[in-house]
DNA sequence: CTCAGTGTTCAGTG
DNA sequence: TCACTGAACACTGA
């Protein structure tokens, strides 16, 4: 769900649907204020409305709307969150994916509304955008300067963004005795690599999720760096539409419950716990 | 009814 | 102090 490619396909329909736009309205949802931390929902339909958007930039999994004056929102989709997008006219989309939830039945009200909606602004051209979020483990935080304050200031390397050599990062990853399913997860190394990219990855890079970042050699470390790439590229590049990815990514399989489920190779792909978080890996592949 | 789970943070342990 | 583990967070649906 939310990781990497997610955010960058919401960041990139923003930037194209409210790039130049004033912000002209902002609702947020009376009984969330955990939404915007300390912020009254008062403070920041003040805080934003009348500001024009500049851009809208991503780092890891979080992404900031530029304003033509700050603060600046700073998104994280947490585990459910998605932003939808209405014109004028018509209904509300979600800016990637499938549907998840089966939504509500609509009534007036939840017209302008979409389900489990947190926030929502409206634009000077009649643009609506929601933040919905059914299990709120995401936020939004009003911030000055996103990029010198935790916790962004904290992320690691963006694939997209600054990736290292792999010199650089076989230095940091052989310090780490962690399972490398916990290393590709941290995100003061790895910023913007979620439990399914991380799964993914090692898979293409034969690697077991056991492995501790001890064992690895640098050729190991080289090939796990151009597998990342290639999974965040390519999803990226298919704007986070799942049914585009490749047939051979077990990202298809992971989701079954079935005990026995496979890879397109025909391989067993195995369910088990590492590090506090479900991984799929295929042992006969991976070692 | 029970429980797992896409992510992050924080308390507890070694 | 560092590094790591696991629980908590809120909610849905299997």
């Amino acid at each position: 769900m939310p990781e990497l490619p997610e955010v960058e396909a919401t960041r990139l329909i923003l930037e194209k649907k409210l790039k130049g736009l004033r912000i002209t309205e902002v609702t947020p949802d009376r009984d969330d204020h955990i939404v915007f931390d300390q912020a009254s929902p008062e403070e920041v339909s003040a805080a934003l409305e009348g500001a024009r958007v500049r851009k809208v930039v991503r780092r890891g999994k979080y992404f900031w709307i530029e304003l033509d004056r700050k603060p600046w929102p700073v998104f994280h989709l947490g585990m459910t969150g998605h932003i939808e997008i209405r014109g004028k006219t018509g209904r509300f989309k979600k800016a990637w994916g499938e549907k998840l939830w089966n939504e509500p039945k609509r009534d007036d009200f939840s017209e302008r509304f979409p389900p489990f909606c947190r926030l929502r602004f409206a634009m000077s051209d009649g643009t609506e955008i929601a933040f919905t979020d059914p299990r709120r483990f995401g936020r939004i935080r009003l911030v000055e300067l996103p990029l010198e304050e935790p916790p962004i200031s904290k992320l690691g390397f963006d694939p997209l963004i600054d990736f290292p050599a792999a010199k650089e990062l076989y230095e940091l990853v052989r310090k780490r005795r962690a399972p490398l399913k916990s290393i590709l997860l941290d995100q003061s190394i790895f910023a913007g690599v979620g439990n399914w990219i991380a799964d993914e990855v090692l898979y293409h890079s034969k690697l077991s999720p056991h492995r501790l970042g001890t064992s690895l050699s640098p050729k190991e470390v080289a090939q796990l760096r151009l597998k990342l790439l290639h999974v965040v590229e390519k999803a990226v590049h298919v704007r986070a539409d799942y049914n585009s990815y490749p047939k051979t990514w077990i990202f298809h399989r992971r989701w079954g419950k079935d005990a026995d489920a496979i890879t397109a190779r025909g391989e067993r792909i195995v369910h088990e716990t590492i590090g506090g978080r479900t991984t799929a890996w295929v042992p006969a592949v991976q070692k």
